[in-house]
DNA sequence: GCTAGAATTGGAATTATTCTAATTGCAATT
DNA sequence: AATTGCAATTAGAATAATTCCAATTCTAGC
């Protein structure tokens, strides 16, 4: 049961669910624990990282991560894709559609049995390449 | 200057790029720390994640990371893109050709100056397909 | 209401990564 | 060829990220 009155919905889950959909922001356990710890101030770092896996698990929430850095979280559940500074770390959500004889391919080469695909651009930002150019 | 000569290019380096480069893995930095020091036995730990980002920003290394586990690092320079299983966490390589109408698309989109792009399928690898089956 | 078992929490421990003072090595100078 | 000053590199120590597991809290059956 996914749904957001579920037995499983405890008050720390519920509060760290909130904090993700309140935010536009791919945030760091770190960023939702800060923030949890504004709805319910008792919250521990380890139930944020029980919930954040719990909530990802249920599909109510989703986990990037790039390079060594943190896993980031965010609420956006629709299938999308990255694209991330090579320079100042800067993450944005992109929507393209991606042929599906390319999924197919990649079923194939792989033999795994798809269950999300993701594409992820790496480069420099518009203000990390204007800096680059003043060089 | 890239190359193995290069001025910059230490024993420490150059124990840390033989190590990756004898391994058909995806190692973790421990993994590549624990390999390094057969080779040298004094070395640190943080000398070999300064020997792995620097080689990395050489273009020598690649670095891969999903989820909330420990980056990874190989090898293969050449583009490609990964399939990783989302029950019991294995990678593998994957070649692709990913058409050039979706890297337009994405810069576009981005507004990004494009570096390089991957390709990233989530789904079960085929023994955790088999066990799943069973059940 | 009581009890056993399952689920959840959070303090403590572990693991991953970075910071920065000390060291090393290079190149210009004597 | 030794000396100096500077920049690059190393690695111990600190910090940050993540997980473990004992204690606690729920829940269902009696």
């Amino acid at each position: 049961m996914s749904n957001i009155r579920s037995s499983g919905m405890t008050k720390q889950r519920r509060a760290v669910l909130q904090v993700i959909c309140d935010s536009d922001e791919h945030m760091t356990a770190n960023e939702v624990f800060e923030n949890s710890r504004r709805i319910l101030p008792g919250i521990s770092f380890a139930t944020v990282y029980n919930s954040l896996h719990y909530l990802k698990n249920e599909g109510m929430i989703g986990e990037v991560s790039f390079g060594s850095d943190a896993a980031r979280y965010d609420r956006n559940l629709t299938r999308h894709d990255h694209a991330i500074c090579s320079k100042c770390g800067k993450l944005v959500d992109l929507d393209l559609s991606i042929p599906s004889t390319l999924i197919k391919q990649a079923a194939e080469h792989s033999r795994f049995k798809p269950e999300s695909i993701e594409f992820t651009l790496r480069g420099l930002c518009p203000e990390c390449t204007r800096s680059e150019d003043q060089k």
